[in-house]
DNA sequence: TCCCCAATCCAAAACATTTTGGTAGATTGA
DNA sequence: TCAATCTACCAAAATGTTTTGGATTGGGGA
């Protein structure tokens, strides 16, 4: 490969000027300039990475390290967030570095050790905790971020975030369901270790009680993990109500899941149980709603109603905002919230596919952009019993 | 930041002793290099990826660059494939630099780039067309890569790939539908300008050859991309017999679909058109089949007929590969062959999650590296009209 | 004539590491 | 005892770029 010093000894100038000869600085005559150029594409020449990130430039490019999980593989929400927010970096002319952190330290590890190598001008946070480590780490290590959720401290968030408003999406669901008539409604969740899944069981509650319907702890079964979880989980729902002594009308009519995927699981369950899955609650037939709007909720029969998550949306606007704090274009605490929208979706209904595309850029968002208000009381987020 | 000089001061050695003692050399002694590592510690030093790399070490991270296709947002195979690329990255202990090219000759750029900037250590590369110019300017780079998929001249591979018996696949899924009585089968596909499409299109011609039925130009519809080009490649597959003048028996009474994602479109147009999809050849009833075995092919009503492509093994392999041509482990013109396999789902059948995860390394699969054989013949490949 | 300015250019420093080619001192072998 | 070998360490070179802080011109104004 051939380097700057080839270029200059070709050109018959200095290093000097063949670098600001091709960085477009203005103090080297146009035919400097030309010759200069000239021969870097002649020789084939590209300016090393390393030699100029060391020298502390950009390195357009910016990671995103979620924390390993199980199944992973399967998890489609992961890779339709990596693959738009790949789509997104393309857009704002970054490339994105994909890696994988084995444990809660080896994240620690990553995240010194990228910003301490310089490999990347900025970092992609999702996944966010009540209490989240790696916020305060990362403004230690003095290295730009922006975060897809938001800790707990509601009232005074010292960092850039993009969120939807997760309570919401889950009221707008119960709503829907409390309007079909709906009054025995279940919840069921994975672990409520991150702060999405807290606020969406929290909309949960709220709603309920907006509609006057009582909560029962019986109906609320969290921490579900394996799918042999949910197994048993949508075992002791349709199980409630079966004892002579308690009413029979203990069973739900409609079970709240925490995403699409749950959803699909328990919709799989309920028919094998041989319950059919349908909006109205009628005597042997139980709705089920999910949360993401992954592309596949549309596809399965009856089709899912479910709360969109703009991805597509969130990852632009992720990127916007972080290329703002890289460039110091913005005070570094801008906070950009969706709002979330309920998808309706009839069990015969004809689905079409729908067009996600969205290549919306922040700009369009801007009127989301303000100060962070509570989505949720923190009192009202209590662990539901597994 | 500290750097290497700083913990040498504090340490009171000289740097090179501390870049051995950290980078596990011989010749230091087990105190002084006990005390390096703590000192190191303490003051939270990383080295900087920049200088290392400059210096001519690894920087365990491999690249994938897609070229930009129209609605690539909505592309499942593409965020599958890039999901599963980064899990494999991970279990090799590499980073993925994600990035995507506008155009052919922006690929160009973006690969002369990273193999000049030494941004990374190999490259992967997909969507290998019969003729691909990226080989031989990858080849005169000197920079690694590994291939998924092949190109044309298949007596003589020079670089290495992994690839599936495309081909194969068709016919399995065709070997189905002949078995289930279908005589009249039409393929649709998008356009023919990568290898895979041509090898599933010339393993359909094949397999009808095979049980001895007709091959019908008017039954083969290619170049579909956009959504619409589906509808109306339908509409004129049900408008076949429809002239007083053609037997009714024109019609199809079963749809080979190159990839899932037609299929899908298909299923849609032929349920709009009022026309019920299933496995067996009826008056008012067409089969579909897929190809791919997306996670979505099991949820969808009726489930998909389809042939599994298995993306997580590939990942795998084509890591393994490229982590040992990396390493000069091996020579550098390795393939690997993946078996495809039908999966047959019967339209009422009871769909459950999947398992889906492979974790599989390379090892188990080197019964498949050898010589590679021409799984199509060139003069079968032949453009189906649009 | 002298000075100054703008337009071009450049040498050297800085970036943080690894590798090369040693050296000094201790230990071993004959 | 002397030479050879080992052990533990180090100075300096090399890596390729950008930036800093000038240096060199040629021409215009006083």
């Amino acid at each position: 490969m051939s380097t700057i010093f080839d270029i200059a000894r070709e050109a018959g100038v200095s290093i000097t000027t063949v670098s600001r000869a091709l960085n477009g600085y203005s103090d080297v005559s146009e035919i400097t300039r030309r010759r200069v150029v000239e021969i870097a594409q002649s020789l084939n020449y590209y300016p090393s990475a390393a030699a100029r990130n060391l020298q502390g430039r950009r390195t357009d490019t910016v990671a995103f390290a979620p924390l390993l999980r199980e199944h992973m593989e399967s998890e489609q929400f992961f890779k339709e967030f990596l693959g738009l927010l790949t789509l997104s970096a393309f857009r704002h002319d970054l490339s994105l570095l994909a890696t994988v952190a084995d444990t809660p330290s080896h994240t620690d590890k990553i995240y010194r050790e990228l910003a301490g190598s310089g490999r990347v001008d900025g970092i992609i946070l999702a996944d966010i905790k009540p209490q989240d480590e790696r916020i305060d780490l990362l403004g230690s290590l003095d290295l730009p971020f922006v975060a897809f959720g938001r800790t707990a401290d509601y009232a005074d968030l010292k960092y850039p975030l993009v969120d939807v408003d997760n309570a919401a999406g889950t009221r707008a669901v119960v709503d829907y369901l409390a309007g079909k008539g709906h009054s025995r409604l279940a919840y069921l969740s994975g672990p409520f270790n991150t702060s999405y899944s807290l606020h969406r069981y929290s909309g949960f509650r709220e709603s309920l009680r907006q509609h006057n319907l009582p909560i029962d702890d019986r109906l609320v079964i969290a921490d579900l993990q394996e799918p042999s979880d949910t197994t048993g989980a949508v075992a002791r729902l349709l199980s409630l109500g079966e004892n002579e002594h308690e009413s029979k009308s203990l069973r739900p009519t409609a079970i709240v899941a925490a995403n699409d995927h749950l959803a699909w699981q328990v919709i799989q369950e309920l028919q094998r149980h041989g319950i059919s899955v349908g909006s109205h609650p009628t005597g042997n037939n139980i709705a089920v709603t999910g949360y993401d709007d992954l592309p596949f909720a549309g596809y399965v029969q009856p089709p899912l109603t479910t709360v969109r998550q703009p991805i597509a949306t969130i990852s632009d606007i992720l990127l916007d905002l972080l290329v703002m704090i890289i460039k110091h274009e913005t005070e570094s605490k801008k906070k950009v919230t969706l709002p979330a929208k309920a998808i309706r979706r009839e069990p015969n209904e004809q689905v079409g596919m729908e067009k996600r595309a969205n290549t919306g850029r922040a700009e369009q968002y801007v009127r989301w952009i303000g100060p962070m208000q509570a989505l949720v009381a923190p009192e009202l987020v209590i662990r539901a019993s597994a």
